[in-house]
DNA sequence: CGGTATCCCCTATGATACTG
DNA sequence: CAGTATCATAGGGGATACCG
């Protein structure tokens, strides 16, 4: 290395590909809905559809799809008839408790300081 | 009130919400990047373009403005010739950090997470 | 240097219909 | 009930050129 000035850069990289790496599982307009949904215990696939307003099936359908591909939640399928398939929230899942609640929290810090700037 | 459904849902909003803010603020390819090269401190332009491999002038001045409206940065210009525009963060945008080392860490142990699973 | 204006494309999401 | 298939559309973002 020959000047300091590369350093922020490589530093900046590698900093921010984990930031990005968490906002891309948590991206889209449904995930967070679903997933807050399923805190309140396990639900069937009709069942979330009709908690989140506005979601269409196939956005369920695919959103849940990618959780599922994340850890994030389980898919259940009950042999009866009609078949019942049902989604919770896996352990790892857990793990993102704190990164909602800082968001939770700042998204409400935020608001208040918006809402005093316009002052 | 009649049942205990519409309870789940209406929580549910309320919880979500700020969530969705947050998001929004740091949301768009760039946002993060361009936040994290600004905690090296106070750059130009045409420094923080070149910190960020492959943003271009648009999307670098648009996110910029974006940032400055959310109060997170803040747009000096020096009254030079030729004139010297800088910016930093501000102190409210150090109410952020929690938030991004939160998913950071989270993004770290998430990988981690995933290649466990692939094994 | 520090941007804006234009044009263009692609991905995320929506609407609707259909199936086991 | 629990989805998938198909088509349509808006806006995020890229490429390029230009401006004070």
């Amino acid at each position: 290395m020959n000047e300091t000035e590369p350093l922020d850069h490589s530093v900046c990289k590698a900093t921010v590909r984990p930031i990005r790496d968490a906002l891309d599982v948590l991206n889209g307009k449904w995930k967070l809905p679903i997933i807050v949904a399923l805190t309140f215990g396990e639900k069937r696939f009709g069942e979330i559809a009709k908690e989140i307003d506005g979601i269409t099936d196939r956005m369920l359908s695919k959103e849940l799809q990618d959780l599922v591909a994340n850890g994030l939640v389980r898919r259940t399928v009950e042999d009866t008839f009609p078949i019942r398939v049902t989604y919770a929230l896996t352990p790892h899942s857990q793990s993102l408790n704190e990164v909602i609640e800082s968001l939770r929290k700042w998204g409400i810090l935020h608001r208040a300081y918006l809402v005093n700037e316009e002052k």
